[in-house]
RNA sequence: GGGCCGUUAGCUCAGUCGGUAGAGCAGCGGAUUUUUAAUCCGUUUGUCACAGGUUCAAUUCCUGUACGGCCCA
């Protein structure tokens, strides 16, 4: 982004600059300010003018000038910091010898303190009458228009620091995603779980059914993969008697880049011993609502113009009944035939690989033409063993698992389940994949005999769960794409 | 990977049925001591994404490339 040819608006400000290196230090630091925006409006924001004359409030605050409207001997400028906005009233007649003409070669974006006492507007709005007022940092680039402000949107997440000075939404946003993140924090460890971090440079990727990126480690002159999950370090843990964990932290999968997809995302994990698939589809449950009331203050959401309600019970179906629920010319029976399945499959256009067994090829068709309409809160269940090699099978159904996943406005959020914990089972599981890894499935999953060893140790009836933290924000914060909610979305270099 | 759409001033956008471009904001000069998309007067700004082709002439038409967006795989 950087552009030598730098027009007329940033060679003046460097002049300026110039000047203001010349008369001393343009960069002091010596400003120190005692009070936020917001928390000025919150504090003094219903008091009327005679009582703010009355018994005057001196404050020191600090920001980027956003505005600036000059009237002669006299100007109103907003400064925007952290917490939001606040008007100044710059009066000639109040400043030192020549300050306020100073004041007037400033520019919008540059970064000021100012220190006065606080005053209503005749509009009533609460500013700040100054006495003092200075140029902390000089900005010598023009900031986005300030009415229409930034829409580009390749500006937006290349220069997300521009986007954050001038959108309100994107700031709002981003502390959306920081109080989702703390609530389950605060959630999970409420429950007694404990947060913990486990490798992301792995030996051997696992955990999950996706591409890994390589990467190498010099000294030790070896291939390390960045995670795909941290499932198998977490189950590891539940051996070790951790018996509640959890993690939140980004994984890696080295697929295409799409509205739903970054290269990086972040997800979190957890995992409860002595607890089944059930509990964990009660736990999210509870949490999501309680999520949604303690962060939007009401027990809906709204996202692209569909309203979802979260305080009915969620619904729960298994994937056949879901299927047969948007398909109406074939049977549950059909569905269980190898060669019929194969068919149908063939009729929606997947493209059906010889290996691919009835499992795999009804999840196939569910994909195609389920998923995007699982708009109303609803778990999934039965999904088939064949493609979760690391869930635990039913007992009255072998060629299903204990495992749900949890769909809301069409998307997938969360995948959760029983976990596996016969350690020959796990192995044969291992083993199919390498066969299918072999058959050409680029995701399929790597045999992990280290994870096998920790297995033959005994790890207890477990239930685990993963859960789409960019995708849940999304939702939060009506974003339509996974770019919206990470503060620097991969791009392609320009 | 395929299809469609986009890329014009610092920002938001017009526009040119082919004759090298405009507005608002920002900037600059002036007026203005309670404005808030401040107002009023005057005024500057461009590799029209990049590279080729067609043409007397291309920002405009064609082809390719880059980046982005949407849809599909």
């Amino acid at each position: 982004m950087t552009n030598d040819n730098e027009n007329d608006l940033i060679a003046q400000r460097r002049a300026h600059l110039e000047e203001l290196r010349q008369r001393g230090n343009a960069y002091p630091n010596n400003f120190k300010r005692d009070a936020l925006a917001a928390d000025l409006h919150s504090r003094f924001g219903e008091l009327d003018k005679e009582a703010l004359e009355s018994d005057p409030v001196r404050v020191k605050i600090a920001g980027r000038m956003m505005s600036r409207r000059v009237m002669g001997k006299a100007s109103f400028a907003h400064l925007q910091d952290m917490s939001g906005r606040i008007q100044i009233y710059v009066k000639r007649d109040n400043l030192a010898e020549d300050v306020y003409a100073e004041f007037k070669r400033w520019d919008i974006g540059d970064i000021v303190g100012a220190e006065g006492i606080l005053f209503k507007t005749r509009t009533g709005e609460l500013s700040v009458q100054l006495d003092a007022i200075h140029l902390l940092t000089k900005s010598l680039r023009p900031l986005p228009e300030k009415f229409h402000g930034l829409s580009d949107q390749e500006t937006r997440y290349r220069q997300r620091y521009l986007d954050l000075i001038s959108n309100e939404g994107t700031r709002r946003t981003f502390l959306i995603r920081t109080q989702v993140i703390e609530f389950i924090r605060s959630y999970l460890v409420g429950r007694g779980f404990v947060e913990v971090e486990t490798p992301m440079m792995h030996v051997i990727p696992g955990g999950a059914a996706a591409r890994p990126f390589i990467t190498h480690h010099n000294s030790l002159d070896m291939e390390l993969y960045l995670r795909i999950a941290p499932e198998l370090y977490l189950k590891r843990l539940i051996i070790g008697g951790m018996e509640k964990v959890f993690e939140i932290n980004r994984s890696f999968r080295n697929e295409g880049l799409s509205p739903k997809h970054n290269p990086e995302f972040t997800m979190l994990e957890f995992y409860q011993a002595y607890a089944d698939f059930n509990d964990l589809m009660d736990l999210t449950e509870d949490m999501l609502r309680l999520m949604v009331k303690k962060i939007h203050g009401v027990h809906f959401i709204e996202y692209q113009g569909e309203k979802y309600d979260l305080s009915e019970a969620f619904n729960r179906m298994t994937v056949l009944e879901s299927i047969l629920q948007f398909n109406s010319d074939f049977t549950a029976e059909d569905l269980q035939c190898l060669d019929t399945v194969r068919r149908i499959a063939g009729d929606l256009d997947i493209m059906v690989q010889k290996n691919f067994g009835v499992g795999k090829l009804q999840i196939q068709i569910f994909e195609k033409t389920v998923e995007s309409n699982l708009n109303k809160p609803v778990f999934i269940t039965e999904f088939p063993t064949e493609v979760s090699p690391l869930a635990r099978k039913n007992d009255n159904n072998p060629f299903v698992t204990d495992r749900f996943e949890f769909f809301i406005g069409g998307r997938e959020i969360a995948n959760g389940f029983s976990e596996l914990n016969d350690p020959d089972e796990q192995a044969a599981r291992f083993r199919k994949q390498v066969e299918e890894k072999e058959a050409g499935d680029t995701e399929a999953m790597h045999y992990d005999a280290d994870y096998i060893q920790a297995l033959e140790y005994g790890m207890p009836p477990t239930a685990g769960e993963g859960i789409g933290i960019d995708r849940l924000v999304m939702l939060l914060t009506d974003s339509p794409s996974i770019k919206d909610v990470i503060l620097f979305p991969h791009m392609r270099s320009k």
